[in-house]
DNA sequence: GGGGAATACTAGAGCGCTCTAGTAGAGCGC
DNA sequence: GCGCTCTACTAGAGCGCTCTAGTATTCCCC
């Protein structure tokens, strides 16, 4: 386009080299750019073209060494985690609106929780967002000594981390009650193993169980949140003779229950004509496609809302009584439950 | 555990206060600190002991702004997407290995393909790797003005940006010989739209169409790479008269394909046996899962490894020639595809 | 035992910003 | 015409590192 072609080799300007162009000091530069008052309009826009002109942009690193405060949220995400995709989507809103920049780092097979909270921390972040947090508890104990954490979708109480989840254990009550409802009994589930919420919501389903009375149907496969252990559950209970087998089984999150779906039916077991089957998130994959789960929906706006809220709060006072934010779960009914055969064939 | 607690308030230790408590030069510390040559191991020792004591961590922005290099990767990447988390996921170890950080920029419903490189620009990354871009041409050869900018999955010829990507159109030719060998013969393409690849895949349609003398059953659908344009394409073939309707369909990539089959399936069609579909990309959810997506595999390793290969390549010469690289893709097939129903009757 | 090299360390000048304390000058009331 | 306030601007000291150019000290060889 018409965009001046700049020298792409030498060192970038500087805030010097704009000022000593517009013919004014390093400071008033200084001021244009951080938006603050003092300058005039006029020398406002002078200022502004000259930094055009040259191709000026500031060097954040100068910036942050310079501030007292760096204004930087660091968030720890897991890529392959489709539910953080959509807290990240709403985090940057958020965080913006609220004078922060935010800092990703990414949680992967190659990457620790140690590595990823190390990276953000020589940034030097003024607080921690951690996504769906599987660090050890000593591990959280030790980040929130050093700066406000955040942890989004797990509790560590007593680390001195401040948390902000879902009503899990709700979430899975409202999903027994629709399943109860339609007169199931024998309702099974797919544990999450040591993932965030896990503990919540397998303590949900005992109490559920145990509440309309079915504490002897109480079964929970081991598991840990991804499509894999959903599918080795369903191979489980295809193994099981018919009369042991669930009627339903609540999942410890939508990819296990993507993945008990994908095993379950090239087992040759109706969903929900044999099993249903309930998860947990309501990621867009299982709402749109195919699939059609029934599934607990988490408020992902509302999570990112309160994380960054929670997490600016506690920087402005860090001797804030700790917090525990707790978001209402909500269920949406879709097409993978329905009563059981039994009952079906009873009512019709 | 037994960590000392450390003071959560007052400014944090610098290497001034290490070298103090040990004894020693500033300089020494930051020897140790860089693991340069220089430092006695007993003194090595000592300092490291110091730090830790102290709680000491490198800031990052006096380190960046000190350097000559920074030797910061940007990575521009839509979480959204699941193929970005494999690239993403992929990219960490190859970018160490090459001794290069990470720093990730997301571009989401709120944040432009501007905001996300203006971010990392800021921060002196020395080059910038966009996953599939939808950057316009004139912004990408802007930034390579700038600085190595390579992207992934798309080229942008002459704008100065080294390309990394799959042979798109030699993936679909792939899907199309797989079509037509089954017996297909109005076999539909939905289109990707400006997204990234989707022009290389539009133009592999036709020329394999065209060669198999398939060119009057040319039908591009349009869309975006998004599960509900890919519903929507179902909807539209839906409403066709049977005659009309493709016997099989490309999709623009996975994403698409599974909004496709959703809407398939729901409006009564049978997949594969009304409409064999493909895709491509080849993410996780579309090989577990219950749709059993016959696609075109990419090589998320491979793209990434490449990625930083060229990005650093470029960054050591700038004036090195232009570079293309190119990936072989792999057609995956699996329960989505199969002979349509005429072929069927003929053969059984 | 004197010169040379290697090793272990230090001094100090930046890197490019921010921000406090200050100055110059205009406007204004009396 | 004096002091006052207000606006527009400047000087300069950091922020916490890196890195070049040094200085001691030891070791070794002839």
């Amino acid at each position: 386009m018409t965009t001046t072609p700049r020298p792409r080799r030498g060192r970038r300007p500087t805030m010097e080299d704009v000022a000593r162009h517009v013919g004014v000091s390093r400071a008033l530069v200084s001021l244009v750019f951080r938006d603050a008052p003092g300058a005039g309009p006029e020398t406002r826009r002078r200022v502004l073209d000259a930094a055009e002109e040259l191709g000026y942009r500031p060097h954040n690193a100068a910036r942050m060494l310079a501030r007292s405060r760096t204004r930087v949220l660091g968030v720890v995400m897991t890529p392959a985690n489709p539910f953080h995709a959509e807290l990240v989507e709403a985090l940057y809103p958020q965080a913006e609106e609220a004078g922060y920049a935010v800092l990703l780092s990414a949680l992967t097979r190659t990457r620790n929780p140690a590595e990823a909270t190390e990276a953000l921390l020589r940034n030097r972040c003024e607080a921690l967002i951690l996504l769906g947090p599987v660090a050890a508890p000593s591990e959280v104990a030790a980040l929130a000594r050093e700066l406000p954490v955040v942890t989004v979708g797990r509790r560590y109480p007593g680390s001195g981390a401040d948390a902000v989840h879902t009503r899990e254990a709700r979430g899975i009550r409202l999903a027994a009650d629709h399943l109860v409802g339609l007169g199931h009994r024998a309702i099974a589930h797919i544990d999450g193993g040591n993932a965030a919420g896990s503990a919540e919501r397998r303590r949900g389903y005992r109490e559920a169980m145990r509440r309309h009375g079915l504490a002897e149907h109480v079964r929970v496969l081991p598991g840990d949140q991804t499509e894999a252990s959903g599918a080795a559950a369903a191979r489980t209970l295809l193994d099981a003779p018919g009369r042991d087998r669930p009627t339903a089984v609540i999942a410890g999150n939508d990819r296990c229950a993507i993945g008990f779906l994908d095993a379950a039916t090239r087992g040759g077991l109706d969903v929900p004509g044999d099993v249903s089957l309930v998860g947990f998130d309501d990621i867009p994959a299982v709402a749109m496609a195919h699939v059609a789960l029934t599934t607990v929906h988490q408020d992902a706006g509302g999570l990112a809302r309160a994380a960054v809220r929670t997490a600016a709060a506690r920087t402005e006072d860090p001797d804030m009584e700790p917090r525990d934010e707790v978001l209402e779960p909500e269920l949406m009914v879709r097409d993978t439950t329905a009563e059981p055969r039994g009952q079906e064939a009873r009512g019709g």
